[in-house]
Formats: C-alpha cells, structure tokens, sequence
DNA sequence: GATTGTCGGATTGTCAACAATCCGACAAGT
DNA sequence: ACTTGTCGGATTGTTGACAATCCGACAATC
C-alpha cells in the first residue's frame, strides 16, 4: 500500500480567503473598491463570521486594507509601492540565489527551473501570454524555494501577490517580449553552474528599473511588446 | 495651533492581537500551550470573534499555528526553524545595509543606532539586561527601517518576533555579554562611512552561527554571560 | 452663504446561541 | 488481547441578531 498524507481539514474561513485572494489577483476588484460584508457573504452563502476571518488573512498579506469602522478595500498600489514592492522582491530572491549557489540544492534548482523556462518559451512561441506569465511567476517562486527556507518562500509569496495587482493597476497586465523566456533559460544556466556575482548580475539585469519599467509602460499603453518585469 | 494627526481607531480585534502578541512575546505560554477560546475570551472580557479575527492574525505573523476543529497554539520553534529564522532576519538586514549605504539615509541611520548603542551600552554597564536586550531589538529594527521600506521593515518584524519566541524557547533569554554594546557602537560607525563589504562582514560576525550559539547556549545553562544574539 | 446640529440609513463590530468536529473512554465483537 | 463501534464531553466553527459607528442629507442659525 501507497502511504498517504493526512486529510487535509480546511475551515470555511480558508476557503474564503483563497477565494477572495485568487478573485483580487485576476482583477475582479478595482484598486481601491470596497468588499461589502453583507453583499460579499451573501454572495458566497457564508456568514459575515468566516469572511471576515478570511479578509483579516489578506489584510496581513497586503493585498487588502482595513479601516475600522470604515471597511476593508482592495489596496490601491502606487509607483511608491511598486518600487517598494521590486525592492524587497529583488532582496529576497538575491537572499536566495546566494544560498542555492553557496549550498546543495543548486543543480536541483536548476533543473527545475530549466523546466520551467522551457515550457514558458514554449508558450511564448504559441502566443499564450496568460501562460507564460504565469510561468513567469512559478520561476522567481522556484528559484527562492530552492533556498529552502520556509520563511522566506511565504515572505515571496506575499510580495509576488503584490507584484500582480501592481500589473493589473500600474501595467495594465503581463505583456509579452520576445526574449523574455530565453532570458529565464539564460538565469537557469548560470544558477546551474556559474559564479555568484555573474548569477547577481544577470538577476538584476532581469529586473531592470521598475519605475523605468512602468514609465515604458504607461506610454506604450496601446501594447508595444515591451517588457514587464515579473 | 499646532497641526493634528487623525484619531486613531483601532477595534477590538486590534487591541486582542497587540495584547496576545505581547504576551505570547514576554513567554507567558508555553511552546505549543493551546489557546482555549472560550477561557481567553473570558479572560480578556470579550466574545470569541474579535478573539478569533486577533488570532487570526497572529497565526499570519507566524507567533501561533492553526489546526482546523483542534484549536490554536503558540508555536514550537526548533533548531531548524531558529536556523531559518536567523536566515531571513540576516538576509533582510543585509538588504537594508546594501540600500542603507547606497543611498541617502546613510548618516542619519547611523545617528539614530549610534543613540541607541550608547543607551545600550549605559544599560549594560548598569546590569539592565532587560532593558538591553530591548535595545538590541531596537538597533536593529532601526537598522532595517533605514532603508525606508514599508514592506521590509513589516516582514523584518515579524521575523524579529519569532527570534524573540526562539530566545525563550531554545536560548533561556537573552543574556547579556561584556562586549555586546560596543559590537553595536561598532556597526553603527561602519555603517556610517565604511565600505559596504566592511559592513556585511562585521554583520555577519556579529550574527555569528545560530546553531553554534544555541549549543553554547545549551551547554551554558547556568548562565556563563555567553552572547546570545538577538 | 457659511456654519453648526440632528437624524436616518448603511455598514461594520461584537455577541451569544447553535451546529459541527474531534478525541478519549467504554462497550461489544472476534 | 486486539479491533471495531458508539457515545459523550470539550472545543471549535458558523450563524444571525443586536449594538456601535460613520457619513451624508437636511434643517436651523447666524
């Protein structure tokens, strides 16, 4: 017989929030829209009890907010925030890429991460935008769980969140450039085997300028194939 | 008249989390204690729900773990967990020390820990290891929150919290060591006009190895004013 | 016209009651 | 003796009702 893991018990609550987690991150809410209680827990046909535990859970993870007696709104992200947002992004996946190098798990890494880049360009070249972004997003949140801290990863998992409403609001969704999935195939290579300050550099090169970034583009608003960063 | 600052409103739910967060902080409950509901509702003279939404929170801020139908509990760090603990504390402290030196917060963030290390250093002179070991904390939330990012300075704390759980946990508390405000008096002047390289080396010594400090710490139970890093 | 005061409606915050879950103790069956 | 089934008590999870808060509209006053 198979071993097998235990049951897996999840309160409405948790049902709710990664509902409503998934629902902000596709869009549904305009930055700044308030979430009804009343309205919201009907809509779901669950009480105001468990939706208000769940919404609780979003305010820590940043992408609502909460004003007492006011409501609970979707956060409305600034360029401010963006560039909070890619620093403290870039510092954790830099914080990760010096312990896959340093430490044991560098070639699992990036074999796992030349999986995802193959399967992103892929997509690319079959013009699936929505895919390749998403696998955009499955390989920066690799690459940080190939440090193996669990704190860090949960840490990402909040910022990168974020990094999506900033798309959304700032960016107007992920675009699509040409050489964007041979650069992840290029970032898997030198994990695989190169030293550390060239692995940094390329990373930082990968980021770009977020702010110079979002300048691009709101001009090119009309969608020139430009770059947008993860 | 002197310009005012809007009053502000805090719930329930706010001030149950401060208070559990506080006392969860000061060791009150034991490594893995259960949180009975209906007990610390009535102990804190409220219903269940703001006691639920303030757990809720804490569950995120990682100070207490959630089993569905079983209950709340205070977490139980281990070594592996202090070990990652001191990971991402490190790597969020580097990250502040690279923007700190890179950019235009650099004096005045060594002004500020400069103050604190001086009161640190009068505390310890005076035997307050209390008071102290509160400075410690202090130098180095002010260290991070030099770097001017919202959202690196709330996950710092978070994490600085769960080193405080650690103490109590596996290190007995915080100890006091005869040259440990001088270390802070130390990082204060390099981060004021050192090199960036000077400043994450003298970082890291001052971490040192968690697991080695945890074994000191162990066999040192009878308190041999051994460091305990913070 | 500007300011102050009042009120009602919409919404959030809290509470207490009931439902659901889980675990341990005990009984029954093999 | 071991396994399976049942039940009760303790606790958590959810619900709906009531309390509290806030804001905007409107009236009254200067």
């Amino acid at each position: 017989m198979a071993a097998s893991k235990p049951i897996e018990r999840l309160t409405l609550s948790t049902l709710v929030a990664e509902r409503l987690r998934g629902d902000i991150l596709a869009g549904t809410y305009l930055p700044g829209q308030q979430l009804h209680e009343v309205e919201l827990a009907l809509a779901l046909g669950v009480s105001r009890g468990p939706l208000r535990e769940a919404m609780q859970r979003l305010v820590q993870e940043g992408l609502l907010t909460s004003i007492p007696h006011r409501g609970v709104f979707v956060v409305d992200l600034s360029e401010d925030d963006l560039r909070d947002v890619f620093f403290v992004r870039a510092s954790l996946e830099e914080a990760a890429v010096r312990r896959i190098v340093s430490g044991g798990t560098r070639s699992a890494t990036a074999k796992l991460l030349h999986g995802i880049a193959d399967r992103m360009d892929k997509a690319m070249r079959a013009g699936d935008s929505a895919v390749g972004g998403d696998l955009d997003f499955a390989f920066h949140r690799t690459l940080v769980d190939g440090a193996g801290s669990a704190r860090l990863s949960r840490t990402y998992a909040t910022v990168q969140a974020e990094t999506r409403l900033c798309l959304h609001r700032l960016m107007g969704g992920y675009r699509r450039r040409a050489d964007l999935a041979l650069e992840h195939v290029r970032l898997a290579d030198l994990i695989a085997s190169a030293p550390l300050d060239a692995v940094l550099e390329e990373l930082h090169r990968h980021f770009g300028d977020p702010a110079a970034t979002l300048r691009r583009s709101l001009k090119d608003s009309d969608g020139a194939a430009e770059d947008t960063t993860r």
